[in-house]
Formats: C-alpha cells, structure tokens, sequence
RNA sequence: CGGGGCGUAGCGCAGCUCGGUAGCGCGCCUGCUUUGGGAGCAGGAGGUCGUGGGUUCGAAUCCCGCCGCCCCGACCA
C-alpha cells in the first residue's frame, strides 16, 4: 500500500514530516536530532550547492576548509559569541575508549589538555587564521567560503529546519574598509535572494535584523525572509556584517598604505540544508513534495507502459530514444524500466518524489509518435511528439519553474497586511503571514508584542518590496504610541 | 527543562486491563496471472517483545530502576 501523507489542512507539522519520509529526502538517526539523507535529500541538497557555489565563485570568492574542533578558548575571546553559542555545544574531552568488564568505557586516562569544541560556526577558527594570513592592505580582501557541517546542540529539532547537525555553507571575508565590508554583506544577500528566487522559486523578503534577533558578535545582520504554507516565517539565509568585533578578538590587524596598523573588517553570511525544508514548505502539496526543475535530481521520469503480449520493444525503443535525447539536451532524467512496478504506482511514487515532468509511452503513443507529458505542478497532461520531446521537454520545465514561483508569490501576497491598530495586528496574526506594522524601534515594545502574540520581527525590510505599502513611510506604533520612523516585518516563525 | 506519547519482524501497529510460550497490515523471497493511475492468487522467510532487576511453576503482559526516540512548549539557523 501507498505511503501515507497526512492533508495539510489537517495537521501541517505531521504533513511535513510524512511528506519528507514519503520522498525519502531525510529519515531520523540513533543520535536525537541527526539525521540520515538519503540520495534524493542529499542530490537536493548538491544542486542547491552547485548552484550556490557558481555564484559565490561569479563574486570573486574562492572555497578553502578549516577545522571541525575548535580550541575551547578561542570560543571565549569573542564575548558576544560565546553568550551565543556557548549553551548549545558538543565538546570533545577526550580521545580514547577503552574496555572493562565487556563494555567500552571512556579512558579517564585520555583526557585532552583543553576540551575541543565541534564547531558550531567557524569565526573563531577562521579568524585566527586569518590574524596570520593578513599582515598588509594587499592581502584584502580576503574572500573564502567553506562548504561544511556544524554541531548546534539545539533543545528541539525537526527535520531540516533544525538539526542538532546540519550541512552549510560559510562565507568569511576581510575587508580594509567598513563601507566594503558593508557592500559585501549587502552583495551577498542579494546572492540568496537571487538564488531563492531564480533557482527554488522562492519569493523572499530582504531586510535587517533587529538587535534582539541579530548573529551573536555581528554589528548589523542582513536577512532573507520566506512565508510558508502554514503562515509562518522562515528565516532562508543570513549575511552578518561583523564589524571590527572578530579582527579585535583575534588581533587581526594590517598595514594599510600610510603604514599604520588597523583593524580588519568582516563579513560572514551562510545558507543551510534548512533551505531543503523552505523549499518543501513552499511548493509541497497534499500528494508530495514538489522540486523546482532547477534543482530538482530527477527533472523526467520517462515510464514504458508494456504489456503482456505487446509489442514492449518498440515501446521501450521510443522510451529509450526519448531519454537519449533528453540526456543529450542536459536535462536529468530517468527510464524506469523496473518491472516489478507497474504503471500507476510509478505514477504515484514520482508524485511524492516531486518530479516535475513525467513522461509517459504505451502501445497507443507508438503507433502516434507521442508520449503523455504530465505536469507535476498542475496536474495538467498533454500528448507531446516524440520527435521533439526536447523542446517539449525543455518548455515544461520552464512552466514548472516559473508556475511554482508564482504560484508561491502570489500566496504570499495575499498573505502579507497591514495593521495599523494592535487589535487588529493580533488579530492578523492568528491568521498567519507577514503583518507590516509600525516600530517604534526599542526592544521593549518587541518583546511586549512577542511576549503577547508570539510575532517577532522578521526583519527591517528594504524599502519598496511590497506593492501599494510605502515601508518607509513614518507613523506611530500602535502598541507603544511612539513615533516610528516605518513599518517592519511582523510574523510567527519557525 | 516542563507537558504528552511511544519502544513487540525492515516499516506501521495489535496483544498488556484479566500472566500460559507472539499476531496483523505493508514491505521482502518464490511461482503463476497481470501492467494507460498505488494489481491478484498461492506458497514462504523473518522477532533474545528497548534494557537491568524483582514477583511467579511460568512475564511482551504485574512491580521497581535505567536508557532511548517522537510530538507540543520555553531557547535557537
């Protein structure tokens, strides 16, 4: 029997997680909160870092790697980091096992000099590295990227979205000015923006982070904003402008042209296989998850429809043709000639895979040249020439991107309002989805707000991204009565 | 850390109240028939019932301890 997904409208917590098991993106392991991905999460997650990596590459940065343990007091030179990241930690403390009575014990014996912390984020290890590597204002500025995993022992997990494990990427730059560390840290948002957009088909919100919600050790943290499914924001990517907070910690100073020493200016922005659970939550509905073809690891299933005393050669010579040339167009598909399946199961299973475009020839289809062409997003089918299945292909393909991102957008747009009274704010907000509402900047009145309805600040949003609503436009906040210089992004998030 | 739930075959579960030597569905293996939307029949393999102790002639079941996982909150990407 089939694979189990519960409704959306039911409980969307439970869809989420049926959906990821139902399409074999990521299971559970032993070890509470770590998890398993299998090739379809994990081909998901490559594409996503191949195209990621092509435009950290277009900006000039180059990829290196730096330690997973990291010396426990470098984690203390930074005091902001360490109030950050310090209760949530896996430590190393030693480095043997040995065996007594039957069972392996940890050899009190091997205890290491100083606990290694497993990386939660990388500043710290960098920046000492980086203290050695820069000495003058020709060696800025320095633009590297690591592809990696960190440790964050979180309280509570869920898949994808937090791990107490997870797959990253990490950009860490130094910069002889602050205005370039600046356009750097904007640059790069506009790189996950881009990305979210063009390649998951994600609509997202660019902004800054207020100071409650800020990276511990950053001077301003810039973000993407996504709205899903169920009304809740998620926070897709952060990109940090440090200041001069990590080269001060780390003593990292260089020359500059008047021959004076200066501290450095950082940067660190980073994306994770949280996007895997945005991208899930945006597009995924009540038969599966749905993959955008830019990222999607199979964009065609090609399925032959045989039979018993049917002329099956000639249905899999036109199968195989079509692959054939949809491989050599670059597109990535698959022939499943498994005969253990049949047809409609095939059907079923590419639905919660999310494979965008399905493919399917029979008996009937060789004697018209055509194949059936199904659309994942709309369910729509059509008769399609074999002969030019490419281009077919192709154009599907192109519908299906551009369909989910507007699709995703336009929810969002309608689940996006303004409140201009506290009333009607709370009451926007047990609806779900982004509630512009007037600031009057202090931390009191955010937390009052999200002491009493749960909505934090997702961000300081960047003027003109909300049609018809002028963000920039001063005001009084409803909750405080104060005056406030534009509204900012309220929401409930994961 | 608070609240709730659960550990029995690869997966999902029943059996436990009322102790008597373990069962169902899916999956898997073999064969035959099937194949245009999650096939049918027949046969078959597979389990120290999370773990340690206790009660008992006898424990998946009763009692005590421990471990783990999941969900909801607080905290966080």
């Amino acid at each position: 029997m089939a694979e189990q997904i519960t409704p959306r409208a039911d409980d969307y917590g439970q869809w989420y997680q049926d959906v990821i098991r139902a399409a074999k993106l990521a299971e559970t392991s032993p070890v509470r909160g770590s998890m398993v991905m299998p090739p379809n999460g994990y081909e998901l997650w490559e594409n996503m870092r191949d195209g990621l990596d092509g435009m950290f590459k277009a900006t000039g940065h180059r990829n290196a790697y730096f330690p997973l343990f990291i010396p426990k007091s470098f984690l203390e030179k930074e005091a902001e980091h360490v109030e950050g990241f310090a209760k949530e930690c896996a430590v190393v403390t030693h480095y043997r096992l040995k065996e007594e009575g039957g069972e392996l014990i940890v050899d009190p014996d091997a205890e290491l000099d100083e606990p290694l912390v497993v990386r939660p984020t990388s500043e710290t290890i960098i920046w000492d590295t980086y203290s050695r590597w820069i000495q003058s204002w020709r060696d800025l500025p320095l633009k590297l990227n690591q592809w990696a995993n960190v440790v964050r022992w979180e309280m509570r997990t869920r898949l994808f979205l937090r791990t107490a494990e997870f797959l990253w990427q990490e950009g860490h730059t130094a910069h002889a000015t602050e205005q370039e560390a600046v356009d750097e840290t904007r640059q790069m948002l506009d790189v996950y923006a881009d990305f979210a957009q063009d390649w998951m088909a994600m609509p997202v919100i660019r902004g800054v982070k207020t100071a409650s919600e800020r990276f511990p050790g950053a001077v301003d943290t810039y973000c993407i904003e996504a709205l899903m499914q169920d009304g809740k924001a998620l926070q897709a990517g952060t990109s940090h402008f440090l200041g001069q907070n990590f080269a001060r910690a780390f003593d990292c100073t260089f020359q500059n042209q008047d021959n004076e020493p200066e501290y450095v200016w950082a940067t660190s922005w980073g994306v994770s296989t949280r996007l895997i659970g945005a991208l899930i939550m945006t597009h995924g509905d009540d038969a599966g998850v749905i993959m955008p073809p830019r990222l999607a690891p199979v964009q065609v299933a090609i399925v032959p429809i045989t039979r018993k005393n049917g002329d099956n050669e000639a249905v899999m010579d036109a199968a195989r043709q079509m692959r054939d040339d949809l491989v050599a167009d670059g597109v990535r598909v698959v022939l499943d000639d498994r005969d253990q399946y049949r047809p409609g199961w095939k059907f079923a299973q590419y639905e919660v895979e999310g494979v965008p475009v399905r493919l399917a020839v029979g008996p009937r289809d060789v004697e018209n040249g055509t194949a059936e062409m199904a659309r994942r997003d709309s369910g729509d089918k059509e008769a399609v020439s074999q002969r030019e299945i490419a281009a077919h292909v192709r154009r599907a393909l192109h519908e299906v991107q551009q369909g989910l991102y507007d699709r995703a957008l336009a929810f969002r747009q309608q689940h996006t309002h303004t409140a201009d009274t506290y009333d009607a704010f709370k009451a926007q907000i047990e609806e779900g989805g982004f509630v512009l509402m007037h600031w009057d900047g202090t931390a009191e009145t955010e937390a009052q707000v999200k002491e009493e309805t749960k909505a934090t600040i997702r961000c300081v949003p960047f003027p003109g991204q909300f049609s018809g609503v002028d963000t920039e436009a001063p005001g009084t906040d409803p909750v405080s009565g104060a005056p406030s210089a534009g509204r900012v992004v309220f929401a409930r998030a994961y």
